[in-house]
DNA sequence: GTTTTTTTGATAATGGTTATTAAAAAACAA
DNA sequence: TTGTTTTTTAATAACCATTATCAAAAAAAC
């Protein structure tokens, strides 16, 4: 898993959120570098708790709140897409930094990306119904994925 | 704001919950009793220190901690419908336990429930897309409320 | 090279929620 | 009624992901 293998995709989700650090003032650290790295690469949704263990295989020294702040620093740049969670397990996506829907395991908490087209119209719809000036939604599907369903 | 005014549909909806304590082999006492009047007739999607304010209103020693189990009681019966969210103001739902959308104003916090239909549709399309097996979803809308975009 | 600004790392503080436990209340039995 | 068992309450300690704090380090500016 070393930087040969990064896909043309997300090396261009790289590119992308360098790009934009560096429009917007901030320094691009070695830190910053990795942490950014692994959002753009990875399709699992990863927690803070999981960027914090990879990133801490390449920089030992790495502290968890420096991975928190470059986190936020990411979401704040509209770079990383964060999904809350009540429950203390967060999850942040790199990849598609805008709201679309997931579809949740229940049981071992994967997470994907579902194809859904239509949502902008909902949104759409629920400004004219509500009065509300609707600026973004969130949507996601709770079941059982395949692996899980096998086991049950 | 006395027991004189609770409308048809929350009574109704305190019969429902108070039967199904009962049916669960649950005790229906005062402090029970407070919590889910307060979730059957409020519309505003109330915090746990909301109605902890309210129940302590006319049961002065209620104790934090049963409003917390309570909730948590008629969540687990399936009476009350949990809209957490991680930056820790989740609210509750007692007339429609079920999942729906809902509109919240990013502003003051106020949640609507807006009418849409076809969202089982969706779910029926994501387990076949998917491979998960749907069990429940949940669809948010975020935006400024009437209120708040005159306010802006 | 010196100064200024930004960022990091370590850790303390925060705050909603849950766990704990003794006392009170309710249900049950004799 | 009285005693016994079970459930529930009230008060508060514990939990834990996240945020705040701040001195040291790194980078940028001069």
């Amino acid at each position: 898993m070393n930087s040969r293998n990064i896909s043309p995709e997300a090396q261009n989700r790289i590119e992308e959120m360098l790009a934009k650090l560096k429009s917007s003032d901030f320094r691009i650290t070695p830190q910053r570098y990795a942490v950014l790295r692994i959002l753009a690469a990875s399709e699992e949704h990863p927690s803070v708790a999981e960027i914090y263990e990879s990133v801490r295989a390449e920089f030992p020294t790495t502290s968890l709140a420096t991975v928190y702040k470059t986190v936020s620093l990411l979401k704040d740049i509209g770079e990383v897409l964060e999904l809350g969670f009540h429950d203390g397990n967060n999850r942040y996506d790199g990849n598609r930094p805008f709201p679309h829907p997931h579809v949740i395991c229940m049981q071992c908490r994967k997470i994907m990306d579902p194809e859904l087209a239509g949502l902008d119209d909902l949104s759409a719809e629920m400004n004219r119904k509500t009065g509300y000036k609707i600026l973004s939604h969130r949507l996601d599907f709770y079941g059982l994925c395949p692996d899980c369903q096998k086991l049950a």
